[in-house]
DNA sequence: TTGAAAGCGCTAACAA
DNA sequence: TTGTTAGCGCTTTCAA
C-alpha cells in the first residue's frame, strides 16, 4: 500500500512551493520556463497523479458525466462514442452512470453524477421532472438530450423527430400502406406535451393518420425486445391485421420482426420501419429500415455545449439534429400488387 | 447557483454537533436513537448529500467503478447489468469508465477510476499489463474480467473458456464438419500464454483440430462486425472454403453471417458459431448458435468479490462460471448428407 | 515571479 | 452518548 505522491512531494522534489507546482498543472499565468520545467520533471520523477477529490474540494473536476438509461440500447452507444470523440485531447475524463428503468433510477443515476460534483452532465433521461432538472443545472451545467421541453437553465440537443416520423410515414404512405400501426412505449413514456421523443414520434404520427382520413392504431410495449414481440404477436392475432408497423425504436422494431417471423410472414406481408438506425439494422438477416438520427453527432454536440458553458456561456442553447431515413427490405413492398420496391442502396 | 447543504447546516438545523451527523450517515456506533431521528429529520429538511470528494478525502467514496472496452458490445451491457444487480440496496454506487480500444485506452479508463477513488474496480481490458493491474490493486480491490492469469494481488472471475470452446467444437465435429475456421482478433489480442478469452479459445480451438488430425484455419480481424465481414468474405472467396465458422465472439459470428449471406451462401451451406450468447444471437431471424458465458452472473459475483474485499478479505479468489450452449439455426445441420438436425428447442 | 496561509466538507481520534 | 478538533490535498488570495 504505497502512498501516492501528492502536491507537496513534487514541491519538495522541485525545490518550489506547493503553490508553483499548482500553478504549472493548472496551466495558471505566472511561471517560468524554469521553474516549469523543473516542476514537470518531479512530476514524472514521482509519477504524480493530482487528487481528483481534493480539486474538487476547490470546484473543478475535469470530469464530464453521461447520464443513460437502458445501457443495452446500442443508440446509447452511439452517443458516448460522440460524446468520447469530442473530449479527446480535452484532459477532461468521461464517466458514465448507468439507469435501469423508469424515472427513479434515472434520477438515481444523475444523482450519482451530481455527487460526484462533475463539471457537465449530459442526461438521457425522458422521465425526470424538469423542475429537478432546472435544479441541478443551478449546481452544475447541464445538457438534456432527445427531449423537446426547453428551459432557460440547461441546453439541449434532440432530433427532428417530428421531420423523423414525416419521413417515415411519407414512405409508408408511399408504398400504399393504409393500416400502419404504431408501436410505442408506455403512457408514461409517452405523455403528451412531454417532450419525450416517443411523445413526439406518437403525435406526429397520430397527425399523420388523421391528415389522411385513416384509422390511427397505437400498440404499447416494454422497453425490451421480448416485451415487443409479445405485444406484436397479439396485435398479428388481433382482427383488422395491420399492413405496416411503424416501431417507436430499434429495439421494438426487432422485436416486431420476430413476431412477424414467429407468424409465419414475412416482411413482404407487414412492412416494419423503426428509428435509431442502431448498427444491427443494418445486417443483411435484418435489413431494418429505419431513421438514423445520428447519434454519434448528438453525443459531439453535447460535449461541446457542456464546455463551451464550461468556458463561460450561459444563454441557453437549443440544437436539433437531422435524420435520415435509412430504407431497407423490411419495408421494400409496395402494398397493392405493383411488386417489389426494394432499394438495396443503402443496404449493410 | 444556491449552496448545497453540508454536514455543518445540518448540525446546526439539528442542533447537534457535527460528528453526530457524520456517525448518522455512515450508520456508525454511539448515536441514540433520538438523535438519529433529529438528524434524519433534517437531512430530510435541507435534502442533504454528503459531498463525496470530502468523503474521499478521508478515504471511502461508496463507489465501485467499471472499466469496459468496447461500450458498443451487449456482452458488457450483461455484466454491468449484473454488476448493478449486485449494487442495489448497497448504498454503493457504480459508475461506468468506457474505453475506446487497445491498451492505451484501457489505461486510460483505468486512471479515470483510481483518480477517482473508488472503493474498487471491475476491469475488463483484456491488454492491460498485469504489473500495472498489480500496482493498481496496491491502492484498491480489483477485480479482472475474463482473463485468465492470476496474481495475488487482485481476483478474477472468468468464463470457463477452455470448456466452452469444447462445447462448441465438439458440436460442430459431431455434425461432421472437418474443415472449420476460426475467426478471431488480432495477434496481440490472442498472444499465447497472455490469458485473454481469446488467447484460450484460440489454443483450445487448435488443439482440438490437431487432435483430430484437422487442418487449423485461424482467420484474423479487427473487433467490429464490418471488419469481421470482410475477412470472412475473403475467406469465402478463396480456396479451401470451410463449411463451418467458430467465431471468438458474436460481434465477429454476425460479421460471418453477413458475409456467408452477401456470398449468397445460407448458414445451411457453412454453419457459424459465435460466443457470449448476445441478445440478438436468439432473434429468429438470427439465429445463431452461441456459447452462453453468463455474463449477467460474472457481474454479480465481480462485485460481491469487490465487497467482500472491502469487508476486510485479503486473500485472491479466481471464479470460473461454467458456460453452457446454445444450439440454434446458425449451425444446425449435419455434413455429409443426413439431413437436417435443427433444434429450435431453444430458439427464441 | 514566487511563496505563505486559509479553507473547502468531511472523518476519526480523543476528551468530556 | 456527545462534542471538539486536527487534518486529508488541493486552489487561490495576498504579500513579498
Amino acid at each position: 500500500m504505497n502512498r501516492a505522491a501528492t502536491i507537496n512531494d513534487v514541491a519538495r522534489e522541485a525545490g518550489v512551493s506547493r503553490s508553483a507546482v499548482s500553478k504549472v498543472i493548472r496551466d495558471a499565468y505566472g511561471v517560468s520556463d524554469e521553474m516549469r520545467a523543473r516542476v514537470n520533471a518531479a512530476i514524472g520523477r514521482l509519477d504524480y497523479r493530482p487528487r481528483v477529490a481534493a480539486r474538487a474540494m476547490r470546484g473543478v473536476t475535469d470530469t464530464l458525466g453521461i447520464e443513460l438509461p437502458d445501457i443495452g440500447n446500442p443508440f446509447f452507444d452511439k452517443v458516448v462514442t460522440g460524446a468520447m470523440a469530442a473530449l479527446s485531447g480535452t484532459g477532461c475524463q468521461l464517466i458514465v452512470a448507468p439507469a435501469s428503468a423508469g424515472a427513479e433510477e434515472g434520477l438515481q443515476a444523475l444523482r450519482t453524477l451530481a455527487d460526484r460534483e462533475v463539471d457537465g452532465i449530459v442526461a438521457i433521461s425522458p422521465l425526470v421532472a424538469p423542475t429537478w432538472l432546472e435544479d441541478l443545472s443551478g449546481r452544475m451545467p447541464v445538457v438534456m438530450l432527445g427531449r423537446h421541453d426547453r428551459s432557460i437553465g440547461y441546453d439541449t440537443v434532440t432530433g427532428d423527430d417530428a421531420e423523423g416520423t414525416r419521413l417515415v410515414m411519407d414512405h409508408l404512405l408511399s408504398l400504399g400502406h393504409e393500416r400502419i400501426a404504431h408501436l410505442t412505449r408506455s403512457e408514461e413514456v409517452t405523455a403528451p406535451g412531454s417532450g419525450t421523443p416517443h411523445a413526439v414520434r406518437l403525435a406526429v404520427y397520430e397527425e399523420h393518420m388523421r391528415r389522411r382520413g385513416l384509422t390511427a392504431s397505437v400498440v404499447r410495449t416494454g422497453r425490451s425486445e421480448a416485451e415487443a414481440r409479445e405485444a406484436v404477436a397479439r396485435l398479428l392475432g388481433g382482427p383488422r391485421r395491420p399492413t405496416a408497423i411503424f416501431a417507436g425504436n430499434d429495439t421494438l422494431a426487432l422485436g416486431a420482426l420476430g413476431a412477424v417471423g414467429d407468424a409465419g410472414l414475412s416482411t413482404r406481408e407487414i412492412s416494419v420501419v423503426g428509428y435509431d438506425d442502431v448498427e444491427i439494422a443494418s445486417h443483411p438477416a435484418i435489413s431494418l429500415t429505419s431513421v438514423d438520427q445520428a447519434g454519434v453527432e448528438m453525443g459531439r454536440r453535447a460535449v461541446e455545449l457542456l464546455l463551451s458553458r464550461r468556458a463561460g456561456r450561459t444563454d441557453a442553447v437549443h440544437l436539433a439534429v437531422m435524420p435520415v431515413l435509412r430504407r431497407r427490405r423490411s419495408s421494400g413492398r409496395r402494398i397493392g400488387g405493383h411488386g417489389e420496391l426494394v432499394d438495396r442502396s443503402t443496404d449493410g
